[in-house]
DNA sequence: GTTCAATAGTTGTCCTACAACTCTGAGTAC
DNA sequence: GTACTCAGAGTTGTAGGACAACTATTGAAC
């Protein structure tokens, strides 16, 4: 009699209500089932549909939030996050560096090489969506914890419409915290991942002899699916 | 008057009130207010310390799951997920690569090329807490997506108390699959990611002339704790 | 045309209640 | 003593209703 209970027991992995009805949703968002950006129906509609309270909804969706598949605005609805890129892959709630490292309990500075503002490449126009003769502004930036060097940077931020002031704070402390003072606060990114090996990547002092990094490639956009800045950070490997 | 009111938004970033909360639990769990594993005060208590109601605490405490940093037990309570290493870093929701490459739309294929019982090394016994007399199981995979390697394997897995019919299974299909089916059902890994340049590890036809590989090194706890399996995947630089 | 106010629609929070699950410990049978 | 059963307390999951806070749109007033 135990044993049978014990052996019924083994079959049933149901997981929650709410994580079942996440991964439905979550399946029906990848199959594209709503245009990218589009408005998913509201918590009463979605609970009337599923046959569940709105709790049980609000909770699915706060998963998918979670997992970078939707953008919950207050007043205003949720929305798919498919931005741009067909890549799914590594769409996050946004944390700076620096931030991560002061959580781990080291110090975190920041040493800039160089920041100007210039006419964009190809790929970063591409990237921020912007004309070719439309100016930018490029940073070179070196992330150190505990005063040893763990990333290089290379940014590019769109400033169509940012003043003088705020391009000038970019060179001072952190950019989000610049951004933010704005009212540009970007919400999401959509990153990739790579691992390379160069020579021309590290500079100054601190230099990796290795020249291995872990490439962080990344986009930021505003949460009404404009890119913002784009850019990599090249972690050298084994220092973080 | 209306540019006064528009300067007054830019200052109030204020998130919502159970962002708050969560990003002061964070802060709480972070400083290890609570010892590694330990059990976190009840929805009740918490929405009692904080004055809020108990839904404002339960998506807090949601969020702090998706963050990875407690794991939240129906009928039981919520624990800290510190396990082990200090690393915090990349604790995340499992999903099994398979599953990831057919729901981007590819085909996921498998090709093993060792398995066997056997000793475990130094390292394999750390990680997984057990002695170096105790046999585990071992296996090389080349993991593939349309035909194509995009990734080579490289696992260990706790066999104490598994059957020789698990074990089997293992060959056959997918690893998660065959634990489920013991009630063996994985919750949680502790990842670093790194990248890694070497002949060693690819292998077969497919092998890769860059030998540049992204290397995820995983361990893989049961929500008790305990730690069942361990081991590296290499994902082949540019093909995933 | 611009500005403002009203309004409907949506998400955020609160409250209460109960269902489902876990864990413990007292009690019982052996 | 040991193993098993089972009731009970504690905790998380889901339900339903209510209102607050916010957003976007519409239409009126100027």
């Amino acid at each position: 009699m135990s044993i049978a209970k014990r052996e019924f027991k083994v079959e049933k992995i149901k997981s929650s209500l709410s994580n079942q009805i996440r991964d439905r949703m979550r399946g029906r968002i990848l199959a594209q089932e709503w245009s990218p950006g589009a408005k998913i129906p509201s918590e009463f509609q979605l609970a009337s549909d599923y046959e569940v309270s709105r709790v049980t909804i609000r909770t699915a969706l706060r998963g998918l939030e979670a997992q970078g598949l939707i953008d919950i605005r207050h007043g205003s609805g949720a929305y798919t996050t498919n931005f741009g890129t067909g890549i799914r892959a590594g769409l996050q709630e946004l944390r700076s560096i620096s931030e991560t490292i002061r959580e781990l309990g080291f110090t975190a500075g920041v040493v800039i090489r160089a920041s100007e503002v210039r006419l964009p490449t190809q790929m970063e126009a591409e990237a921020l969506r912007i004309p070719l003769d439309q100016s930018i502004f490029y940073m070179e930036r070196a992330i150190t914890a505990n005063r040893k060097v763990v990333a290089f940077s290379y940014d590019t931020v769109k400033i169509s419409d940012l003043s003088q002031n705020v391009i000038k704070k970019f060179s001072t402390g952190s950019v989000f915290k610049a951004l933010e003072g704005v009212g540009k606060h970007p919400v999401r990114a959509v990153s990739e991942i790579h691992a390379v090996k160069s020579e021309l990547i590290g500079w100054g002092p601190n230099k990796p002899k290795s020249n291995l990094y872990l490439q962080l490639k990344q986009t930021h956009f505003l949460r009404d699916g404009i890119p913002l800045m784009t850019g990599s950070t090249y972690f050298v490997e084994g220092r973080f």
